[in-house]
DNA sequence: GATGAATGAGGATTCATTCAT
DNA sequence: TATGAATGAATCCTCATTCAT
């Protein structure tokens, strides 16, 4: 995961400088995941990466600008993932149930992001809206595209592309972050949600 | 909308005491809904609600106090809405639609609901999680109910749940919430989701 | 005990008023004595006394108003105390040991008079000074009269009586307020002093 | 006077903060000597110390923090005091009247000892009650030592202690603090108790 | 670059006291 | 008299940010 590159971020120039950047993002990341934003305290993630209070503002302007590098780095990481987890020759249905099952699978393994984003509706509202824009407008397209190979209805748009992304993140929320014993996997998971999604609910 | 009734929560004994309750709810909702949680400040509430800061602490232990208030207020306003928007009669698929519509209609004129909630998850987590795990069981009930009229098929269960009100959540973020000129209306987007939702999306 | 009455303290008319005014008068007796002036609130005081917060203006200006009036009723109480133990015909040696056992005796049934006492000090500087002084002069009262009686030596004077109602105050404070298991009883404490009194420590 | 190393008080590492340290302490000495500890204010012991208000929490973790490493300080500082006006080779009584004497002295240079200290009794009485069991031992092994160079009676123990105590704590609070003029001086009122101690009023 | 002390605005909370009923 | 709601001054404490070394 690397960290967003914006003005607020000044760019190391020596190896002993790269360093303390990352250690600073990994801290930060298990810092706001575990206390939210406003709970996090620069203190606290500059007593993580195990340096000085001042050295933070070696590398960032402020804290709301590591919030926002690192949910960009979030944000990018989850695109990542899923796309990760597709291969180019997958019809459109099976790529949108490999597409969530690598969500999911992510998800789990990284906790901290569901935290991390919402919060950004409250510190950060332009990236959280973009954040989910962005997806949005790629599930839309794989949906389109779906529809012009002749697998899916004609008449699908965005109101189905937000629709999906909605149960998407709603699955993970509950069979990722929320997890209990005996849930099914992510597997079972995503092929439970394709079936809806290919054919609905009726009977 | 009425105040949730909790231990840290007084109840006044007079009339007077009543009215400034309930003007101190109001305030609080639009305060949080406009800055969220952190940013809003005992002091705005009181002065919105034309009380002096002193008199909220004769109501509310804490800043926190009053949260949890909303969040339970606005919870239960949700699932009012829904209710109210269906008829006791409707056929499963129809009563997912009337509700959907009717969850839009109402977020559109509350659009705080989505800031409350959300941040609830920050604040006090154990109501952000009772909140979608009350409405997914209540949804599940309907779908099951749904499965034994014959009108569903008899193997949705709990994942079907969750990702239905994923779907809900969603549409209500982008189209009440985040609504833009020339967007199709509550009927139009209800009827859309309750077409996925009935036959899916392939062809 | 009867309340001290100033200007800051109203007198009742009714006996309802009266017996509203002696429920507040020992329920700040055991709210100042566990807590302290400072950490003691009047709403506690009236929650104790089962009255209305407002019902305490009605008997008091204030809190100080409180607190002086039950520094004087100690304070008073104190020196009964010492006066009921002694017998008009004790000889002066004998006078001071019963006085010293009486207020012992005092002291571990009302716990409370240290803190209350003591923390006039800070409270009303002038009730806790004239407090000592009033008890130093009677003491040197009856050093002087046991001097002329030929019991004492004829140069004890305003140093000794300090040093006396030290002595018994510190005796008080280890042995009725910080009494421990297997300590000596008021009488052998008594014993002990006024040995201490009579001949000193001297071989 | 060196101040009380506890958890709740941070150690600088400079020297710049040695000194902060140091100028924080004095002025909570004469700010809780002067108004108490509840009247004084933290903003008010910053103003007098010359440093900003939240240099305070660099060095201290609370009001109640820094009032209990006064009272240490000054707890240390009394016994230092009457340690430094005895020479090991004085007899026993000579050696109570010296101690006295310097606390005497000791008292009327820092008057604010007797408000922190017994205020100590609100604030923090675990100190408070600490302060005078060491010092009663303290006086209880020197009467032993006493007994055991045969010039005091061998039946003295606690009990005389505390009285012993109690006239000192008196006499300083009547000489030192209260002091008027045409009183006695330190070595007249020392002289006049040690004469009370040695062979008592008895004529 | 790194360090850690210094800064001070900001906000939650308490509670004695007043007041309308 | 009794009641309990209303008031707002007062103050502790937090913490992002700056700065001197």
């Amino acid at each position: 995961m690397s960290a967003g590159q914006q003005e607020s971020q000044k760019v190391p120039r020596t190896e002993r400088g790269r360093k303390t950047l990352r250690k600073l993002l990994d801290a930060a990341a298990s810092e706001f995941g575990e206390h939210g934003f406003h709970e996090a305290s620069i203190s606290s993630i500059t007593r993580r990466a195990g340096v000085a209070l001042g050295s933070f503002y070696t590398y960032f302007d402020s804290k709301d600008a590591i919030f926002r590098a690192l949910v960009q780095d979030m944000s990018e990481a989850v695109k990542v993932a899923a796309r990760d987890a597709i291969e180019p020759d997958m019809r459109p249905l099976e790529l949108e149930r490999a597409a969530l099952a690598g969500f999911l699978e992510f998800a789990a393994e990284h906790k901290e992001i569901y935290r991390i984003i919402d919060e950004a509706e409250f510190v950060d509202p332009r990236s959280y809206r973009d954040h989910y824009e962005t997806i949005a407008e790629r599930i839309r397209d794989r949906l389109r595209s779906g529809a012009e190979h002749g697998d899916f209805r004609d008449d699908i748009g965005e109101v189905e592309a937000w629709a999906l992304m909605g149960m998407n993140v709603f699955l993970g929320l509950r069979y990722a972050i929320w997890r209990r014993e005996g849930d099914p996997g992510s597997a079972e998971v995503a092929a439970s949600a394709n079936a809806l999604l290919a054919r609905g609910v009726a009977n």
